[in-house]
DNA sequence: ACGCGCGATGTTGACGTCAACATCGACGGC
DNA sequence: GCCGTCGATGTTGACGTCAACATCGCGCGT
């Protein structure tokens, strides 16, 4: 079963000129047919369909593209499938995507270096999309100093307002203050924090705004540890701040980290929440059967894939950009991982 | 800033003509500078690039993919990102996929019917891809009872040979053989299951090659319970087993599912691995920090994306298939969820 | 000095689809 | 019975790119 026919050429599948030629109609009228136009006669409709299925063609989506001039199709760069909260936006922009009728192009950055990202750049520039969601963090977009092809809407998912693109994201700030004053509600001196590595423009949003409310509160700002949102650095991190008996709640920047927080202070035999209340950020599935259950801020990734999605298409459509930011609220979700601070 | 031109045609980027007229060449000398052919001079490949530049050219990719008859991209179905190893092997896919030169369709599978399986099917038959790798567990392919367009290059990711397509997946019954052989060289009289949704071939192999390996050692089987792949359901299953005296090794056929076994296991106070060793099955990141870490099957995600983008693009070019099933060789990560079986 | 070869560049047409326009026949109103 | 209308169908060309072929000019060998 070779792919190519006699000639040496690519073989291809059978086009719309082979179904007319089978149905005994015009192109046009196969056109039609496969576009649900309505003014096609039901026998000839029916005829067509037969010489369809008959030779099994699928309409070529190049030529379609090239003929209406648009893919639609979006592209969406992201950096590494590691990290929950980039997973599960991606799950969410694909299903609003698809539900507008838009293909998804993926286009994954393979390493950090400033080359890769340079490279998954220009790939894009060839790629068949009429626009491009920016799923990585954007410090590393302006590390790289990469200029995306002009005249090709953009949106970007981060919380910097660096950008000439539009942005979505999960309202950081909001996010922040109440996984503190959660904390400060049950009676704590104040909060600690494992914050995201310092590269991240959410990680920089949640930090400042914990040390905003705590200033808010007129409590005293512990020293900030950095993790880089993998549960080996909350772990690494975490064997720090369990040996510090000052330490009873710390707000976590994701709940990567609080798992290996959690192990820590498990390890060093501090009881959580007796000795130490734990907040994260995110709500991943797991987080409800952590040892104990984590109290966390829930992101609502839907809502954000979804608007994300719209606001690229809008500009797709319209030219429209350069709105004002879009925040999306997030929530707390209380378990068991927080309680009343310990008498001394 | 309007997305169409005066004559209401929807506007569209310069094309090589735009660059050519600028740049005082013809549009095949474009084409060779775009397409990095060397036998065009220096001097006027600088001037085209300068051109391309000032006009903001990105090549057309429909045309691109019309005159060449083939798009250089691959579909990947996919049912939903929340499972651990659909997204890690996606990610591997995605990252093997452009090592290759080819570019990515996400095409997800709206909800579990039969009708949004098949809607997804038919969205792929007009997708722009050369093959297919379908991700989602191949079951629901069956219930679905769809054909795949004909002449579509396939690979299917599980652990099925009912399919006429290649096949390429974690060698699940040398996975839950390791895993079962780990808690019978501790000691463990037997081992109890915890398995995965029903409808899985992958959970059906593993549940079968456990049961195998028991047997193989002249042991009793106990009854297996199912769970659904989330923490959710092992926690459910596991306030079944927590209350079991009986129990002193359980196997679990993925992490998800142990970390809600483990969090069961806390609550009713049964020590691990003192009282009760574990066993999972996928090694995300996180089981290095459950409390206490987990001991589980590291599957090869890496080699079963890569593997399966080879067979693809093999198949595409060279009509090949209908190969042996690739089986990926997993292996025992062993940490503290496991010991020797407690005295009586 | 003549022609041959070769590298640089230009010209043509085809890939598959679909909008716009053209055509054709039937039917209804007068 | 004539014409206008409308629905069904056919014809043409353009979307942007690139392989194949054509051309042009320069340098080198004899």
């Amino acid at each position: 079963m070779p792919a190519e026919d006699s000639a040496g050429r690519r073989r291809r599948g059978p086009s719309m000129a082979d179904v007319a030629r089978l149905a005994g109609v015009s192109g046009q009228t196969v056109s039609r047919v496969a576009n649900d136009r309505n003014n096609v006669d039901a026998v000839t409709r029916d005829r067509v369909q037969a010489a369809m299925r008959q030779l099994g063609y699928r309409p070529n989506s190049a030529a379609r593209a090239l003929r209406n001039g648009e893919y639609r199709s979006i592209g969406v760069i992201v950096f590494e499938l590691h990290s929950f909260g980039t997973t599960r936006t991606l799950d969410a922009i694909a299903t609003a995507a698809t539900i507008s009728g838009y293909a998804i192009n993926l286009v994954p950055v393979l390493d950090v270096t400033q080359s890769a990202v340079t490279n998954a750049f220009s790939r894009l520039g060839e790629q068949a999309v009429d626009g491009v969601i920016i799923l990585i963090e954007a410090h590393t977009l302006d590390e790289a100093g990469v200029r995306l092809p002009h005249g090709l809407p953009v949106v970007v998912v981060d919380s910097s307002a660096h950008y000439d693109y539009p942005i979505v994201d999960t309202d950081q700030r909001q996010g922040a203050r109440l996984a503190t004053e959660h904390l400060l509600g049950l009676g704590h001196a104040t909060v600690w924090h494992l914050g995201g590595p310092p590269t991240s423009f959410a990680a920089d949003r949640r930090r400042r705004s914990w040390e905003a409310t705590l200033l808010d509160h007129g409590r005293e700002v512990p020293p900030v540890l950095d993790g880089d949102w993998t549960a080996t650095s909350g772990y690494e991190a975490g064997r720090r701040l369990a040996t510090n008996a000052e330490v009873t709640a710390v707000f976590v920047a994701n709940d990567q980290m609080a798992l290996g927080l959690l192990r820590a202070l498990h390890e060093h035999g501090r009881d959580v929440p007796g000795d130490v209340s734990v907040v994260g950020f995110d709500d991943m599935e797991e987080s409800a059967h952590f040892w104990p259950p984590l109290t966390t801020i829930r992101q609502n990734f839907v809502d954000v894939g979804r608007l994300s999605v719209d606001a690229l298409i809008r500009e797709i459509h319209a030219g429209e950009h350069h709105h004002e930011p879009v925040a999306v609220a997030a929530k707390l979700v209380h378990r068991s991982s927080t309680g009343p601070a310990p008498h001394r």
